[in-house]
DNA sequence: GTTCCGATGTACT
DNA sequence: GTACATCGGAACG
């Protein structure tokens, strides 16, 4: 993966990170479920245009922008397009692969496909809090990787918005038991 | 399996 | 005051 993977639209971007690997202090695992947001539709927060929260989606393509949903949890995204300010990518789900025991530890007992099959409780397994937000993907913390095979990715409608619903950018490793819900 | 609901920070009307 | 890119538990079938 280049250091310019992140700078093109982000449903490119969404449909390209399935299957490749993420890890935050070596705890991570497979992308399995991605969707994308950007400045022209209604259901991003950069929709509005730049504000304290949402600076980082403003900023260079390949940083982190972490913001917390409902007051309790965390939502990880990956800033996207430098030609279009305002896009992201959305991590919703992963396949648990590295530091299993300490997603445990951090979300208690739930079976293994509960442990990040949705971005709030992808954030508690990893970690993923306000500290990161704007901190670049290519550093630590965080390690990211390409695929090693060819996922079958599916397309579908975004979940938990109530504008722009028909726009098909969420991406799903169709083959996956770990996403946050069927497409 | 499904629906309903409470928790509660931040942005915005 | 209202909405929100969510989650987990309760009630029900």
């Amino acid at each position: 993966m280049t250091s310019d993977f992140f700078d093109r639209s982000a449903e490119n971007v969404a449909a390209g990170l399935i299957g490749a690997r993420l890890l935050v202090n070596g705890v991570g695992g497979r992308i399995v479920e991605t969707e994308a947001y950007d400045a022209a539709d209604p259901a991003s927060h950069s929709f509005r245009g730049q504000t304290l929260r949402n600076a980082a989606m403003f900023g260079p393509p390949g940083r982190a922008y972490v913001y917390r949903i409902y007051g309790l949890h965390w939502c990880f995204n990956i800033v996207c397009d430098a030609t279009r300010a305002g896009s992201a990518v959305l991590i919703r789900a992963l396949e648990p692969t590295a530091g299993v025991q300490f997603m445990h530890e951090r979300r208690g007992v739930v079976a293994a496909r509960n442990l990040c099959s949705g971005p709030g409780k992808l954030c508690q397994a990893l970690r993923i809090d306000a500290g990161l937000n704007g901190a670049s993907i290519w550093q630590a913390p965080f390690a990211i990787s390409a695929s090693a095979g060819t996922p079958a990715v599916a397309q579908g409608k975004r979940i938990g918005i109530t504008v722009g619903v028909d726009t098909p950018w969420r991406f799903v490793d169709a083959d996956s038991q770990f996403l946050s819900r069927a497409i």
